[in-house]
DNA sequence: AAAAATTTTTAGGTTTGTCTAAATTTATTT
DNA sequence: AAATAAATTTAGACAAACCTAAAAATTTTT
């Protein structure tokens, strides 16, 4: 099945949003959140998805909602997948710096040949993390587990390793870069202050300082 | 200047046109020419035409001809200089054959991060050629000379290095993988035929053969 | 220099993906 | 359960990039 780059960008949304909207339930999603992710309006999500439905990527029922179906749910793994590598390749191999890639894998993940994927994740030896920690399907569409906790989670003067944030926007990795947080960062939590929940961190070779419950909230490590 | 890959395209073309058309003369290109290596119909070169020329890229004089100016020869260059650095890659980087390339590089090229092709080229050791041998323009584009010589200009028994073929369809290509003929392969003629103008030639590391006018003659070497 | 052939352009249409504005359906208040 | 608000869809348009068919300009042939 050839996909347009918009075709591509609407199921990647998609994929998303299911994510984002409670994993247990059967979340539908709804047109205005898509029309919002995807910087278009509401009429033009109606009409992708009608086009999306007759190339049976997803379940649509009108004024009901949607989700992907198993083909649509495929399809974005395999656009993650490619989106993921990329950004892999844009840190490890050209030395971006992780908050710059996203952008920049945006364009190079709608590039389609299976043999350039193939090589290329060959090329940077089957990473299963992307840069911003955030898992990168296999080929077969198959996500790696990865075991990670909320930073709230993690039990006192214990040391995590960062492996991925939630929000990941300009300004939420703005920020992180200036704390000096980065995927891999060991991070250990000194004292939770319960007037506005927020946390004194140290970090490997850097003093203690504190971030806000938001910030924490966003943050997920690895730890034994 | 934002572009679309269809404009890209079309100053791409109009380059390689002009190029071929004899580089001493004013090289107006024409319509119908532009349109069969487009792989599109004549009227719709016309109506992109007058697209471009609004955009200030061509010179061009209704039913007389265009051809770039010195804003679409920059822009054509920039196009190139990404389309070679990304096949540079996928050859050196990846391992594809250089036979392959082409098609991914068409797509990659339009991917227009400064940043990324910067990084690349860095990255990539600034090559100064690609794998087919066509020389990769600079940031400023310019065009590396490189010298080299038709095949038939190579004295007998001397070895020359392959540096560049004229004709790169995938039919050339495909025989050239055959012969065991790529870029940077050691080359001699042993003779000529003036019968048919066809050369036995040995390369390193294999048995003599021998090749047709046809095939010769798009084959450039470097030669001291 | 006419006639014929070729090249190029125009005129009008199609598809894709977008939009605004109005209509419809569903959800929430009162 | 009516009224109001919000979400969603339809209707009708638009720009980009393409198309076919016909008209206009140019070139070649006779």
């Amino acid at each position: 099945m050839n996909l347009s780059t918009s075709e591509e960008n609407y199921i990647k949304s998609i994929y998303h949003l299911q994510l984002a909207a409670d994993t247990s339930a059967g979340s539908v999603v709804n047109t205005n959140a898509l029309a919002k992710q995807l910087n278009t309006k509401a009429a033009s999500v109606t009409d992708m998805l009608k086009k999306l439905k007759t190339k049976k990527l997803i379940q649509y029922e009108r004024y009901y909602g949607f989700k992907l179906n198993e083909k649509g749910t495929q399809t974005a793994l395999s656009i993650i997948r490619r989106h993921r590598l990329w950004e892999y390749f844009l840190v490890s191999k050209l030395g971006f710096d992780w908050d710059k890639v996203h952008i920049i894998a945006e364009e190079l993940e709608h590039v389609s040949s299976m043999e350039l994927i193939k090589k290329l994740d060959t090329y940077l030896g089957n990473p299963k993390i992307d840069p911003h920690g955030d898992p990168i399907p296999d080929v077969n569409g198959r996500l790696p587990v990865i075991k990670q906790i909320n930073l709230f989670m993690l039990p006192f003067k214990k040391t995590g390793i960062v492996s991925s944030v939630g929000d990941q926007s300009p300004q939420m990795l703005e920020m992180l870069k200036h704390y000096g947080i980065g995927i891999g960062s060991q991070i250990k939590i000194n004292k939770a202050f319960d007037f506005d929940r927020s946390l004194e961190i140290k970090l490997a070779r850097q003093p203690a300082c504190i971030i806000s419950e938001q910030v924490a909230k966003n943050i997920f490590v690895y730890h034994d």
